[in-house]
DNA sequence: CTGCCATTTTACCGGC
DNA sequence: GCCGGTAAAATGGCAG
């Protein structure tokens, strides 16, 4: 611990509350994202399928980094410059 | 859901993109509190110290409302009103 | 996994069995509590203000528990042991 | 609520311990099974496959129950009585 | 039958 | 680099 007592409590203090601060702002969006899902439940859309959905599409967003990633492995490996996105082929 | 193949397509496509959005907010969010306890440890805080104490002050609001909640409780058992300041009902 | 159609399968299984088990037990306690909820409503009370009574408990419990964690971490922090007494160490 | 600060008191004290205590049993339950998980874990089983599994043997069961309510239900319907299980025909 | 609450499960983050 | 624990998300159950 730094300084017990001392002026690192004001400092410790304002890192707390610069998080807090942070924490609730990530509530609120917590909060308009369940808006959302209340609205498109009132439309007639089904929420659990709509996060199968969300989560699914993260995923293969994941997998496409990953592929890329390996792929500029591959090409470094290789002593190939980073060609430009679009232009990969399977 | 709603119309396979039909106009709900759209509506579907808008609600999840608008999801999507949030939670990348909500994910920058993340990363910028990770950052103030990274800035904190490089200071000499101990994040762990921060968390518990984030958590614990959290906890205590929460001790709050619940009391709040419990004496509402209470008081709508009691046939009380407790109705807010100028708001007036028919 | 282990050892698809080996020797695994029978522990795999018995591991499965002795959860369920558990978890069996488990939804029976469960049951039991609802019907101690039944019975008490039964007898004019009732079950939300109860469940707040209990939530407010055990959170009060946790905060004291968070409290002396907190305790710990400092002490930790500063040094300073905390062992339990009548351990003795060298 | 029954009488507040009178003999209801006594016993709505008395419900509330019967339910921690439930609750506490519970929760005993609750560590049992998350051992049985870290044991299987030990021996290299995956936790995430084994719960997965036991999901799907609850929902075998659970259709087969309903199958039997049904069952019995159209029985009713008919006027049959319940006939002993294995002796079913459609 | 809808909304709320508890529980459970998953993902993340820090420690060893 | 893995593991353990901790916080968030999601699912399921219950009351109204």
């Amino acid at each position: 611990m730094a300084d017990v007592g001392g002026i690192a409590g004001a400092q410790l203090r304002s890192f707390i509350e610069r998080i807090e601060r942070l924490e609730e702002e990530k509530a609120g969006l917590a909060a308009d994202i369940r808006e959302v899902y209340a609205e498109a439940k009132g439309t007639g859309f089904d929420a659990k399928v709509m996060r199968q959905i969300i989560r699914l599409r993260k995923m293969e967003q994941a997998d496409r980094q990953e592929l890329e990633t390996l792929l500029d492995l591959y090409m470094a490996a290789l002593g190939m410059a980073d060609l430009p996105p679009g232009d990969s082929e399977d």
